[in-house]
DNA sequence: CCTAAAAACCCCCATTTGGGGGATTGTGGC
DNA sequence: GCCACAATCCCCCAAATGGGGGTTTTTAGG
C-alpha cells in the first residue's frame, strides 16, 4: 500500500478523491490538507511514499513549494493534481520538480495508475495534458525580467509606476511591454492581462 | 433516499463527490456527467430530485442554464456547487432559480446537510458562502450595457473597436468605460479586465 | 404625470500606450 | 574569441486612454 497525502484546499474535493484512492487497494491516504504550510507539517509527521499537490493554494504556488519539500524529504514522490490544463503550467511543474501531472479532469481509474507509475520511479503526465504538450509549445518563452513586470501590469500597474518600483528607465520598461506583447500576441494591455491570467503566467 | 445527478466537468471531482454521497443513507448518485446538453439528457432519462451543477462548464455557464432546466422539470431542485466564492456569483445564482450554493471548500458532512435543506424545500448557501454576503455587497451593480462593454473590453478589444462593433459613437462608449472603471475602482484598463476576470463580472 | 436612472452623445486636454527604429553592456555556451 | 541573448537604455510620433466638464432621449417605476 502506497501512502499518500492530498494538499488540496477544496475540502470537498480532497474528501472525494482520497475516498476514490482508499477504496482501491493500492494506496491509502494518511492525510490531508488545505494549506502547504500545514504539508510539510504532515510530511514530517506521516513521511508518506507520495503528495498529491494542488497548484493554487491560499499560502501560495504548490509547485513553487516543491523543491524544499524535497529538500527536506528527498525520497518523497509529488504528483501535481490540478485543473490548471496549461502547457506552460505542465512545464513548470515537471521542471520543478514533480514527478506527475494529472489533471482534475481524468477519472479514479488513470488517478490510480498515474499513482503505481510515479511510485514506481517513473514520471506520469495524464493523458489529456500529454495532449496538450505535443498539441502546442511554439509559444515563445518570457525571460525572468519579462515575467517579472507582466506580473506587475497584471496587477494595474501602469509602466512608469513600474519603472520606478523596479528602479528601471520608463523607456526600458516600454521596450518590455513591447517584446511581452510580441510574443503573447498582443496589441494592448487589456488583452495581455487577459490571456496572462487565462494561461496562469503569472 | 434523495436521488440526486451530478455536473461537473471535473471527473475526478464529481466521482470523488459522488462516492461521498453515496457512502452517506441521505442521498445516492443516479447520474454523472461533464457538460450541460447532457445533463439535460440525463435528467429527463432518471427524473432526479436533485441537481448538483457547476457554474463553468465546458459547452456554457452552468446558472445560466438554471431556467431552462427548471422549466422542464419544474419539481426539480437545483443546487450550484462550485469554488467561485465571489458574491455576485452567488446573487447570480440564487436570482438565477437555484435552490442552494455549495463552495467545494465545504466538507461533506455540509454538503450533505445542504442537500437535505433543499431537498426539504428550504434554501441552503453555505456557511462560507453566507460569510462573503454579509461581509461585502456595497459594490454598484453594472447597468447591462456597461456590462456588456466590459465583457468587449476584457476580449481585448479598444474603446474604438468596441464602438463600431456595437454601432455606437465613440465618445459614448468612451463615458461607458469612465463609469465602469469608476464603479470597480480601477484607473486604468489593465486593472479593470483583471477585476472583471476576477469577480466572474464577464 | 413626474422623476430617477439608463443610454447615448459631445468637447477639451493631459497622460499613457503602441509601434517603429535603434544602442550598449554583460553573461553563458560552444 | 565569438555569438546569441538578456537586460538596460534612447528617440520619435501616432493612437488610445484617463479625467474633467457637459446635453438629450428613452425607459421604468411610483
Amino acid at each position: 500500500m502506497i501512502s499518500v497525502i492530498i494538499a488540496e484546499d477544496h475540502r470537498l474535493v480532497a474528501e472525494g478523491i482520497a475516498k476514490l484512492i482508499d477504496e482501491s487497494s493500492t494506496a491509502k491516504v494518511v492525510a490531508i490538507t488545505g494549506t502547504l504550510s500545514e504539508a510539510a507539517t504532515l510530511l514530517a509527521i506521516h513521511n508518506p511514499q507520495l503528495l498529491l499537490l494542488d497548484v493554487a493554494m491560499p499560502d501560495g504556488d504548490g509547485i513553487d513549494a516543491i523543491t524544499p519539500l524535497l529538500k527536506a524529504h528527498p525520497e518523497l514522490k509529488v504528483i501535481i493534481l490540478t485543473s490548471y490544463a496549461e502547457p506552460s503550467v505542465i512545464h513548470r511543474a515537471m521542471d520543478g520538480g514533480a514527478s506527475g501531472y494529472i489533471l482534475k479532469s481524468t477519472d479514479a481509474r488513470e488517478l490510480l495508475h498515474g499513482i503505481n507509475e510515479v511510485h514506481s520511479g517513473n514520471t506520469y503526465i495524464c493523458q489529456e495534458a500529454r495532449q496538450l504538450l505535443i498539441g502546442s509549445e511554439v509559444a515563445p518563452a518570457l525571460t525572468n525580467r519579462e515575467r517579472e513586470i507582466l506580473r506587475l501590469i497584471v496587477n494595474g500597474l501602469t509602466i512608469k509606476e513600474v519603472a520606478s518600483k523596479l528602479n528601471l528607465g520608463f523607456e526600458t520598461v516600454h521596450s518590455y511591454t513591447k517584446s511581452i506583447r510580441q510574443k503573447l500576441g498582443c496589441s494592448n494591455m487589456s488583452s495581455l492581462v487577459r490571456v496572462a491570467m487565462e494561461r496562469h503566467l503569472v
